[in-house]
DNA sequence: ATTCTTGCAAACAGTTTGCAACGAC
DNA sequence: GTCGTTGCAAACTGTTTGCAAGAAT
């Protein structure tokens, strides 16, 4: 990967996700930043979002609707959407069915592997 | 819910899934259902892949790129999905750590679970 | 000096929607 | 006859990208 500058505009992305566990989407960060740098873009926005997930400082939880949401904390844990606010909360990987059925009612899980398929291994590049 | 009609649209893009395990996306149903049904248009591929997750009869799945796939089978199942080459897999719910490092190599878990939360919960309505 | 990053605007992809015609019941 | 469904095209949303100017090293 190329080499990464310093930007005030990155900074203030990591710092919109550090200061939150409301796990926003690029907009809600734009939202955040833009108060201390009017000018900032959405485009930057993205861009640092993309580069910071690609880089595995924030992690991407991409929701039933397509929308990207970005969280600070990359230690493994599970999620739960709300179908009705939309709000994602995290949830603790031990002990995850008692403590989720006390905090909300689950309607559907969707667990999602991703890696590499056998057939993708057998290719030597 | 309203009334719901017959229309071979509907059957074709139910035949569509039900033939297969490759868990297409509305373009792929679209490709499908078109070699029988030269004039459907893709909207209306959409509006009854739509209905028909709504009334339970198939399942979406939303991946990490935001593209909705979608799964004849409705049982509780997992899925793998490859890096490289896109594909998804299905993964048994039963003894899958097992099974899944036979398989394939697995780099991300991502698991969400949907729902009510306790603040909504709250509100009668 | 090099090259990464930015703001802007345009482009893009996947999905949804308004509408008049058509089809199921 | 009613009203759900269709094909079409335009609209929409979230995201990406090309570009010239600006900033970090």
């Amino acid at each position: 990967m190329k080499e990464q500058r310093y930007s005030k505009q990155r900074e203030l992305v990591v710092e919109a996700l550090k200061g939150t566990n409301s796990h926003p989407d690029a907009y809600a960060v734009y939202d955040a930043v833009v108060k201390d740098l009017p000018n900032i873009s959405l485009g930057t926005i993205y861009r640092n979002l993309k580069q910071l997930e690609e880089s595995g400082l924030i992690r991407k939880i991409v929701i039933d609707n397509g929308v990207e949401h970005y969280d600070y904390d990359v230690c493994p844990h599970h999620h739960f959407i709300c179908k009705k606010c939309g709000k994602v909360y995290d949830v603790e990987t031990d002990g995850e069915t008692k403590l989720l059925q006390e905090q909300f009612t689950v309607e559907k899980v969707e667990v999602l592997f991703y890696g590499i398929c056998k057939d993708c291994n057998k290719i030597i590049q």
